[in-house]
DNA sequence: TACTAGACGTA
DNA sequence: CGTACGTCTAGTAC
């Protein structure tokens, strides 16, 4: 039997398509420009690939298992009641296609364009199929596009088919990762189909005595139907799989499953361009079969056959004859799988997670995880059982625990009770490498509460704090100080992977110690518990076991990663200091804030009935739908930009219909009351998140940004409209608390600028921002040829939207779009800047370049961002992550500046026994609120903190402002 | 009730 | 066909 092997692509990346990937026009994009000769040549050859003759994309290989790692892959199912095994065998190609037709493709696609219906079909059909059926072994075969036996004898086999669809293609590759990710193995073999292989794999089950369930789309299938195999034939689509036992095939086929290759040899198979006995259909067929015992039975006995369809059997033997051949599937195959190799695992939940996400495939995830139940838990690992806990109220019990714990170091976990602002620290798990404590807050004496706060507070006492921020908080509204922190493992787990989706504990213990805190194990830890905190204890012992753990864990990666610095020198310092802004707050004028919400309530009822009063009836102006209805079919207004759901009624959008439609008045209206919507929006958002002291108190997400930049949450106070007039009036109810004097604003002008020029070392950029130059002047003068006093507003406008594209990679056409001017133009505008200003395009370029190689880019303080898509085969995918590449050294390393100007900022305060105080960052700039007679002092060393921050080859620039108002304030 | 799409605010 | 975010509303899927 000839066989041969070769493995599945491991590298074959995800929605890729290769072939057909057209190669970038060079002055298209930045990255394009940035591209070096070299490469264009690769790219070129490149676009000399055959295109779009990939019609069956499965990888040339023969088999391919699920990965060797042991720990979490252990076999899932159990043997039935019945002591059978169930195996589970699906035909990959047959089932692909009946879920590629089953479901439109248009409603199914990632934002990269790549089609994933029949991906989609085809999971979910074997999600439902392991939930009901509860397989203890699967495989799933696929066919090669390669010649088959078959067709080698009869080469019009499978003719006459339809070219595979456009939108199918890469999905074969795509179920094939699913697959790896969800440790089935898939099998194909050279020279023969998947049936065989179904075949051959039901024919070793049977020898075994299991029960085998054959999925397939393909009708030949049923001649392995017996007592132990079943076949599951779709009627509809993939979800409803009709069982087809021996009784339901003789039911619909009028023979035994062992005659139905009989039947179908004498009445034909279209889908497999088998043309049967003309004359002859599956009742008369039945009927010899039943008469004669069978096809070799009606050999014997040809000549006894009368009539017309007798004639017409003797003319057409040889065909009926072949299509036996062909339609007999070998059961003697020789696999490069065991049937052991096929036990039904846990899915790889890591490559789960990273290929859901690509494929945006949301509800499915749910669905499998669901079906797998919960992930081994603790109990089943001895060296993740955290250590038994003890319960300490009294001074000296927790003195003599704290003693005991020797300086090492221990994980602090909080239990809470109630939410937002009324949430509450009850109890306190502590857990060391060989010890564990509960804490019930609310239960001990004053003395007890001495010897914690001490212990809290001390710096020398080194704790790994799982969200430290949230802890620190919640500890000093209780008047408790939380100091000596060492680690927080949301932190080292977002620089050691920047782009993770969470960093929640129970997330990270999953992936990174495949430890589940959701379940709760039976620990053994039968201690007899008489406090209120009793219920909560034990839960929050495993997690801050987990938190502990996580910290080992993490601690190599970060020295690996440089990352050491990072963490203890910036993130944790800075966690404290903006646990400290998040408590102050910024207060806020509640009248101003309702005058606000009056005003544009007001605007917006006026744009309301304007525009009402325009198209004559009443619709809901926030509804894009609707809005598509009224512009381009009632009005006939010319289509848009065209979007998922029909056309853009967006503002480029509308400006764009406004020119066209030289001003029609609805569309005025409608950007009226769009704006005013807007900013009514912001208002009560900010109104709702007054808390009692008549602040608003943000959150700082320290972990989310892959850059590094913070974002703000709850409300978020780092989009607060400063562009329009009427917007830049809601930062008037911004204003300076009681016992303060003013609020002081401090920004950095154009760090991004003077960091691009600091990295690329362009000595004219360098030089114009030693000089203090009007930057966008100074190279709209370069690039003009002009002198600087001759750079109209105009040039300088477009010098600035170029200067900062760059920073965020853009290409000659969204320049062009931008600036409303033809292509060319913005082209020969980014070529002249390039001309001028080669270091920089040496750096841009550098940029990728080395990212490619290292797989990540760094900001001035070592911080990684990891980019595997550089090396993706998909254009989008690449393209996009070429531009994340040119951008996050920029925009992280002015992260990194202000983070550590905000350290020094509140080290210097401290310091100097200041009282003002930091409330906001906003990426460049920074909020403080000023105590009296500070104001001076306050903007010295803000200053001097903030251009010190880093060490340029150009000066940090910070202009600073103070009002009563962030309105005022601003600048 | 939970999710997505569209829109739009900031640096 | 410009990076990084968060939030709201409408509309739909469950």
């Amino acid at each position: 039997m000839p066989t041969r092997l070769a493995s599945v692509s491991e590298t074959a990346k995800l929605a890729a398509a290769p072939v057909s990937d057209p190669v970038p026009n060079p002055e298209e994009s930045l990255t394009g420009l940035l591209e070096t000769e070299e490469d264009a040549v690769q790219g070129d050859a490149a676009a000399d690939a055959p295109v779009g003759s990939h019609a069956a994309p499965v990888p040339s290989g023969a088999a391919q298992s699920g990965g060797p790692e042991a720990t979490d892959a252990a076999p899932l199912g159990t043997v039935n009641a019945s002591g059978h095994n169930r195996l589970l065998v699906i035909d990959g190609h047959s089932m692909a296609f009946r879920a590629f037709y089953a479901l439109p493709a248009e409603n199914f696609s990632t934002d990269t364009g790549q089609h994933t219906n029949a991906v989609y079909g085809f999971t979910s059909m074997l999600i439902n199929l392991i939930k009901n059926e509860e397989p203890t072994h699967i495989a799933v075969a696929f066919d090669l596009d390669t010649p088959t036996f078959r067709t080698e004898e009869y080469s019009e086999y499978k003719g006459g088919r339809n070219k595979t669809p456009e939108e199918f293609h890469g999905q074969i590759d795509l179920i094939i990762k699913v697959m790896e990710a969800m440790r089935i193995p898939t099998i194909s073999l050279d020279g023969y189909e998947a049936d065989d292989i179904l075949a051959t794999l039901s024919e070793q089950a049977a020898d075994r005595n299991w029960d085998v369930m054959v999925v397939s789309g393909d009708r030949d299938a049923f001649q392995l139907v017996n007592d132990h195999v079943t076949v599951f034939y779709p009627k509809k689509g993939v979800s409803d799989l009709p069982r087809m036992d021996a009784a339901a095939v003789e039911e619909k086929y009028l023979v035994p499953p062992d005659k139905y290759s009989d039947l179908a040899a004498l009445v034909g198979e279209s889908a497999d361009n088998l043309p049967g006995v003309p004359g002859v259909g599956p009742k008369t067929a039945a009927k010899w079969i039943k008469q004669y015992g069978g096809l070799d039975g009606i050999l014997e006995h040809l000549d006894e056959i009368k009539g017309k369809v007798g004639d017409s059997l003797r003319a057409n033997i040889e065909d009926v004859k072949r299509n036996r051949r062909l339609n007999r599937l070998l059961r003697d195959l020789e696999l490069p799988v065991d049937l052991d190799a096929m036990a039904a695992r846990r899915p790889d939940r890591d490559a789960i997670e990273e290929l859901f996400d690509a494929l945006q495939f949301n509800a499915l995830r749910k669905r499998l995880f669901d079906v797998y139940g919960e992930e081994e838990t603790a109990a089943d690992h001895p060296e993740l059982v955290p250590p038994v806990h003890v319960v300490l109220t009294g001074a000296e019990e927790l003195r003599g625990w704290f003693e005991a714990t020797n300086q090492a170091p221990a994980a602090v976990q909080l239990v809470t009770e109630g939410a937002g602002e009324a949430r509450d620290a009850v109890g306190l798990a502590l857990v060391t490498d060989n010890a564990a404590a509960f804490i019930p807050l609310t239960e001990i004496d004053a003395a007890a509460e001495k010897v914690l706060a001490d212990w809290l507070a001390d710096k020398d006492a080194p704790k790994v704090v799982h969200d430290f921020k949230s802890a620190y908080k919640l500890l000093a509204r209780r008047g408790l100080h939380l100091a000596g922190e060492v680690d927080d493992p949301a932190i080292s787990g977002y620089l050691i992977q920047p782009d993770r989706r969470s960093y929640d504990l129970a997330d990270l213990s999953l992936t990174h110690l495949k430890l589940s805190l959701d379940a709760a194990p039976d620990t053994g830890n039968q201690l007899e518990l008489s406090l209120e905190g009793e219920d909560s204890a034990t839960p929050a012992v495993r997690k801050a076991f987990a938190a502990l753990r996580l910290s080992e864990h993490f601690a190599g990666q970060l020295v690996e990663r440089g990352a050491n610095q990072l963490l203890g020198g910036l993130e944790l310092p800075l966690s404290e200091v903006l646990a400290e802004m998040e408590l102050a707050g910024i207060a806020v004028s509640t009248e101003k804030l309702d005058a606000l919400l009056d005003q544009f309530s007001f605007t917006i009822n006026q744009a309301k009935e304007e525009a009402f009063a325009v198209i004559g009836k009443e619709i809901n102006l926030g509804s894009p739908k609707q809005l598509q209805v009224v512009l381009f079919e009632e009005l006939g207004l010319p289509k848009t930009k065209k979007i998922k759901t029909g056309y853009s009624t967006d503002a480029d959008a509308l400006a764009d219909l406004i020119v066209k439609t030289g001003g029609h008045p609805f569309l005025a209206h409608l950007l009226a009351y769009r704006d005013a919507a807007k900013l009514r929006q912001t208002v009560e958002g900010l109104r709702k998140a007054v808390a009692d002291d008549g602040r608003i108190h943000t959150t700082y997400a320290q972990t989310v940004a892959a850059t590094g930049r913070l974002s703000s949450i709850n409300p978020n106070l780092q989009n607060i409209p400063i562009r329009s007039e009427e917007g830049r009036r809601i930062r008037e109810v911004f204003v300076v608390g009681e016992g303060y004097e003013t609020l002081l604003t401090a920004d950095y002008s154009q760090v991004e600028m003077r960091i691009m020029a600091h990295l690329s070392g362009d000595e004219s950029l360098i030089q114009a921002f030693r000089d203090g130059e009007d930057l966008h002047r100074f190279v709209g003068s370069h690039i003009f040829g002009v002198p600087p006093e001759e750079v109209t507003s105009a040039m300088r406008s477009k010098v600035k939207a170029m200067s900062y594209g760059l920073v965020y990679g853009l290409s000659s056409f969204g320049l062009s779009k931008q600036l409303s001017i033809p292509v060319d133009e913005a082209r020969t505008l980014m070529r002249d800047y390039f001309t001028r200003f080669g270091a920089v395009r040496d750096y841009l370029r550098g940029v990728v370049e080395q990212a490619r190689k290292d797989g990540y880019t760094s900001t001035i303080e070592g911080r990684r961002r990891y980019l595997p898509d550089l090396a993706s085969t998909n254009r989008q995918l690449r393209e996009m992550s070429e531009r994340a590449a040119l951008n996050a050294p920029i925009q992280g390393s002015a992260a990194d500046i202000i983070k550590k100007a905000m350290l020094g900022v509140d080290a210097e305060l401290k310091k100097q026994g200041l009282k003002s105080r930091m409330l906001l960052q906003v990426h460049d700039e920074l909020v403080l609120e000023v105590a009296p007679g500070e104001r001076e002092a306050a903007e010295k060393l803000v200053r001097e903190q903030m251009a010190g921050a880093a060490d340029l080859s150009v000066p940090l620039d910070v202009s600073v402002g103070w009002g009563a108002s962030w309105h005022e304030a601003g600048h």
